[in-house]
This record gives structure tokens, sequence and C-alpha cells, in this order.
DNA sequence: ATGGGAACGTACCGAAGGGTAACCGGCGCG
DNA sequence: CGCGCCGGTTACCCTTCGGTACGTTCCCAT
């Protein structure tokens, strides 16, 4: 008979193990009975700490949300140069990728962007890296464009990780990191400002 | 009271307004009914064009991505060197995107990820762009760094169209498509080999 | 005109799954 | 010792929704 937890360790562990599960099988492809199953526990439980599913579901992408940005603020914080603000953005990015699987899944991989709540909480965050990316673009071309060049930029990122989750080997998320951030680099030196319709 | 449609017409309708719908609210969000009504029939009428909501939607799937891969094709076939193709390429998708808002939303942003088949149809896509993109990249690295970063082209795409499907506004594929390829071709020519362990 | 087949509607089934009311049992406290 | 609190379970409700059996209307061909 497994022992009986205190409610913030059993909500801790509730959210470990769906983090898993919803990674797996997103969220409609998980019930809460597999949720309360892989927790060792029966689904009255779950109510015990969130109020539906969709909350449950919702204070995960919030979760992992924060754990991304937070390493992506804390490695960019320590660059002075736009260059070296890349780099390290980047590898900060894919080394968060490589050791969080499940949370990589669970923000773009699990059908979060289509339910319209859960689309909200995964853009802030994909609007955040982009309002961070978007000063690194030096040439003078629209604010919208140049919103739009960042917004590709985390795409771009979220391509290449999509692809190495996906294969489900291990790999090195620095020399990705190298490689992304000198082509973003020097892509975004290369973007040059569309005829314009005179002012 | 509306006129009966022949089977191929009716067939055809019921592609066209399902992929409006499951554009707008997903493959859960959207149900048989839903698409029936909005086709102006009922339900049993669907099931006798498709043998399920999987396959209608798998059906869509399969339309859209040769709608995609076709214009794709067909621009870069007149290409002769990389950049062109590069440009072209690029045109061509965004162009495809900026007239088929329902298109884009129903492969990248609809929860067909989440689902394996669905997945596996997507990734079918994605991976045949993937695969047209890796030969431009010159640089000497592994093939799997090669594939890696082809992957990250396709997001860069993909992320600048989500961006601007978003926003609901209009734009101007040719001008996006002009920045986002230079981005691309540039950024591909900065990639340097990473140091090798010894050969 | 009259059969027959094709398109379509009515009405239903059954399973899955989110959510809840009511009960249970062990641990700590007076 | 017993009593109450709290983590937990059992058993259930009810809606939604994919899918279907069967009847009905309309057009076309002989």
């Amino acid at each position: 008979m497994p022992p009986r937890l205190s409610a913030p360790a059993r909500r801790e562990q509730i959210l470990d193990v769906a983090l898993e599960v919803f990674a797996n099988a997103g969220f409609h492809g998980a019930s809460m009975n597999d949720v309360a199953e892989a927790a060792g526990v029966t689904k009255p439980v779950l109510y015990q700490h969130f109020d539906s599913k969709r909350d449950l579901f919702q204070a995960l992408i919030e979760e992992v949300g924060n754990r991304l940005r937070n390493n992506i603020d804390k490695a960019t914080a320590e660059a002075t140069d736009g260059k070296s603000q890349t780099e390290l953005g980047f590898r900060a990015y894919f080394r968060w990728v490589a050791d969080d699987h499940d949370g990589f899944r669970l923000l773009f991989g699990s059908g979060s962007r289509r339910d319209d709540d859960f689309n909200d909480a995964v853009r802030k965050i994909t609007e955040q890296s982009a309002k961070a990316i978007a000063p690194l673009i030096a040439v003078d071309i629209d604010e919208s464009h140049r919103e739009t060049l960042a917004h590709a930029l985390v795409g771009l990122a979220e391509g290449a990780s999509r692809r190495l989750v996906g294969l489900g080997k291990e790999f090195d998320p620095d020399e990705i990191a190298r490689e992304v951030a000198a082509l973003a680099w020097a892509g975004l030196r290369a973007v040059t400002p569309g005829a314009r319709h005179q002012t």
C-alpha cells in the first residue's frame, strides 16, 4: 500500500506525472483517469488539487513556460552584445529542450496550440521570446516585419527541436545552438529593407 | 429547400466546408454534427462519403498537403542555382499561406501534430520540405546536423506564417518571402563545422 | 406512369469521459 | 480512549459524440 502524501507533496507529484502523461498522449488523448492511475491515486484526488482538467493542464503550461523563460532570461542577462546574446539565448533554449523533452512536447507538440485558452498561454511564451529577439534585428524595416522575423526565429528553434525530440535520440544542445545561432545571426544581418513607397 | 447534389459534388462541398470548420475549431473541437450542419446536411450523409471522422480529416490533410507540395515543387523547378531556389521556394510557401489560411491552420495549428496518425501525415510534408532544403546547406557537417538545420528552416517559415495568420490581417507574401529567404540563405552560408573528433 | 435507385433525414445506440456525492480509515490530539 | 480531521476510494451521474438502422423523398430511365 503506497504511503499517503501530504497535500502539497501530492500536488507536486501530480504535476510531475501529469506532465509526462500529457506530453505523451496530448490533452485530448489522456483522460483524467489516466493521469490519476499514473499518479497512483484515483480521480477525485485530482479534483482536490485542481478545479478541472483544463485547470491542471494550464498549470502545467504555466510551470513549463516559466522554466523555459527563466533559463533564457538568466542566460541572456550575462551577455552584452547582440551576437553573444543570440548564442547564449539559443544555447539556453536547446539545453532546456534537451533535458525537458516532456515540457517541450507539452508546449509545442501536444495540440496546446489548438485550444483557444491554451493557445493564449503558449503564445505568451513565444511572444516574449520574439520580443527579446526583435531588437537584435538591426536593419531598418517596419516594426511589423521585424516582429514577423522575430517570430520566424522562434520557429527556427522550434523546428529544429521538434526534429531532435522526435528522433528520440540524445543530442548535444550546445552544438546545435552554435549552428542555429550562427544561422540566425548571419541571417538577421542579411535582411534588407524593401522598396519604400515614398514618404 | 436546398437542392440535392450529386455524390461527387457533395463530397467536394463537404471537403470544402470541413476544411473551414476544422481549421477554426480543430479536430477535437469540431464534431461531425458541426461539419454536417455547416454543409447543410445531416450526419449520415458524411458517412456516405467518409468512413469515419478520422478518415475525413486525413483526406483533408492529404489534399491540403498536396496543394502545398505542388506549389513549392512547381516554383523551385524553375530555379537553377540554390539562391533562387530558396527565394522561389519560400515565395511559393508564403503565397500558399496567404490564400489558404484555413489550410495552414489545419496542418500546423489544429493539433494535427498531436495524434499519431495525423502527425505522420503532417510529418511527411515537413520531411519532404526538409529533404528539399538539405542540399542547399553547403557546409561540410554531419548528415544529421544538416537535416536538423533543414527542419529548422521549415520551422522558420512556419513561425513567421503562424504569426501572420494569427494576426488575421492581410500581408504581402512576396515581401515576407524576400526577407525570410535572405535570412535563410545568408544564414545557411554562415554555419561552420564544429570541432571534429579526430578522424 | 411507374418502378427503382440514389440522396437525404429521423431517431437511436453505446461508449467514453469529465465531474461529484457519499463514505472510509488511519493518525494525532485532548 | 475516543473523536475529529484529512487523504483517499467507491460508485455514480450525465453530457457529448462517433457511428448506424431504417424510413422517406426525389429524380431518372424504361
